[in-house]
DNA sequence: GGAAAAATTGACTTATACGTAAAAGTCAAA
DNA sequence: TTTGACTTTTACGTATAAGTCAATTTTTCC
């Protein structure tokens, strides 16, 4: 269970080009274990690389991302430290928060939209 | 109650640049009137605008909201159109839930954050 | 051990959504 | 009529997050 993936497994998996995954390591996001030159990930890896695909998809930028992993890799000793990221942590979580809520709102959007569209083929089904 | 906007009264409303108006303008999302050379916008354009940047802050490219407003303003008047239109907008709506779905993921990622701040500042605080 | 397949690297390119700069026009108040 | 605040157009620039390409290795498989 403590296997190694391929970048060609992970690229497949996650559906992403090896290109991706070597820039998030030039990124300093991942640091694949090598074999001679070869790149090897490690599960834990795997992982990281999934909270990296969810960030982006929710909007972060790398340098957010990169910020987070830093956190959990070395969290700070500092309370100044720790109150400045507590500040960014509810920052990042109000913002959140609104883009769920404008999720919702365009959903609703969406609703209506598939409902005139059907209330129209309706007509054109009346008539045909 | 009918009055006009200025583009800079907009600008200052929403927190975006003169340019980025001209820009949706451009790309054929908005027309205001013309007072000599001078933009005017209704309080339907203003509306209009709102509803953009909704579908910005939610991911929308320039073209999906296009093609959105574009069938509000002409419904496709077939039914080939509609159920093409139909299937976008299903893709569309899976879309954001799941993008809903990554968003809570992380929130509660953030609550961790913060969680393990707090223990943090706890150790540090005991020995203060 | 040698060919084919896979992986690496670096440089360059791309798409999207605006930003910025320059140069000039508008318009109301002083 | 001058000032100052806006506004317009055109054109080039920029940041982010990769994609593309070509020239090498490296690894794998028989």
């Amino acid at each position: 269970m403590n296997r190694f993936y391929t970048i060609t497994e992970l690229t497949r998996e996650f559906g992403i080009s090896t290109r991706t995954l070597r820039f998030y390591e030039d990124e300093g996001l991942i640091q694949p274990e090598r074999r001679g030159r070869t790149r090897l990930y490690r599960s834990a890896d795997r992982h990281l690389i999934q909270e990296i695909l969810r960030g982006r998809r929710v909007g972060l930028s790398i340098a957010e991302i990169r910020e987070i992993i830093q956190v959990y890799k070395d969290p700070p000793g500092e309370a100044g430290q720790l109150r400045l990221l507590m500040r960014k942590v509810e920052e990042k979580r109000e913002e959140l928060r609104q883009k769920r809520k404008d999720i919702d709102d365009t959903l609703v959007e969406l609703d209506n939209i598939e409902d005139s569209c059907l209330a129209r083929l309706a007509e054109i089904g009346v008539r045909t």
